[in-house]
DNA sequence: TACATTTGACCGGA
DNA sequence: TCCGGTCAAATGTA
């Protein structure tokens, strides 16, 4: 890509928005075909994870790489609060009691429990919030540490971790139903014409366990890809590209998951 | 028994 | 003081 023909300061925050829109719905397509595909052969599953988390880091790159001169103004959907948080060094004091065994007692109670946590909050973790129906496939595994009702919210909010976070995985995701009362928007009709609920989606830092976990556990060596030639009629181009998708492709229906897109099901949006 | 989930308490920022 | 994120003991489950 030409980086030269962008300008930023006129159509870069549409590109940019194009961009992360992009890598939204890659997202969503990873959610919706991983659970098909880890049904049929779980090994090609694990090889289109690794491919549409290749794809994603790509679109995060590019995005990067664009947009980063901009003096900071990148529209990265990060988390509000980090960009006005403020870098305080103070520290809570605590109040001094003169009760003896107890006080020194309460004193180990909180430096125990105050040395045990970690940091707070996502500040300056990178987040990338969505909506969709179905929040609980993504392709990595997680585990859940705490629930909490949020004030004005109906439904309570999940907090997840990753399963690996002995490998020192920082990734977390937060997931909220959206109320029903907030307007039909905010709710899709499936297949059946039910209203399905929709969940708010919100991913704090990047797996760093992926590649350990996840590619180990399958023999590459056994698992070839093919090359897929894509045409590009605007460049004339016939670029080549890796996949495996043979094992797959006839279990999948291509023109439903084309008409499942089309349908408000699957209606995502990016909340930044 | 090991691992996952639940849930009330704790902590820190606003 | 309120609110939301995290901790960790209790509980559930395979």
């Amino acid at each position: 890509m030409d980086h030269s023909n962008i300008n930023c300061s006129g159509h870069g925050a549409e590109i940019e928005a194009l961009l992360w829109r992009q890598q939204e719905l890659v997202t969503q397509l990873r959610a919706l075909i991983l659970p098909q595909l880890h049904d049929v052969d779980s090994g090609s599953a694990e090889l289109a994870l690794h491919l549409f988390d290749d794809v994603i880091g790509c679109n995060t790159s590019v995005v990067s790489k664009l947009f980063s001169a901009r003096g900071g103004a990148s529209s990265e959907p990060v988390d509000d609060k980090s960009l006005v948080r403020k870098n305080s060094t103070s520290t809570t004091t605590t109040t001094a009691h003169d009760d003896g065994m107890d006080e020194i007692l309460e004193q180990q109670t909180m430096h125990s429990r105050s040395a045990g946590r970690k940091r707070r909050r996502n500040e300056g973790k990178r987040s990338r919030s969505l909506v969709t129906n179905v929040p609980d496939y993504d392709g990595h595994q997680w585990r859940k540490y705490g629930q909490k009702k949020i004030n004005g919210s109906q439904h309570a909010r999940s907090y997840y971790r990753c399963t690996f976070t002995e490998r020192n995985c920082p990734a977390t995701k937060t997931i909220q139903q959206q109320d029903k009362d907030g307007g039909s928007a905010n709710y899709s009709t499936d297949v059946n014409g039910d209203e399905a609920a929709k969940y708010t989606v919100v991913y704090y830092s990047d797996h760093t366990c992926k590649t350990s976990d996840n590619m180990s556990n399958n023999n590459i060596a056994d698992h070839q890809p093919n090359l897929v030639d894509i045409d590009f009629p605007s460049t004339g181009k016939t670029e080549i590209f890796t996949a495996d998708i043979t094992e797959w492709e006839t279990e999948l229906d291509v023109p439903a998951l084309l008409e499942v897109f089309n349908n408000s099901l699957l209606n995502w949006e990016v909340i930044c």
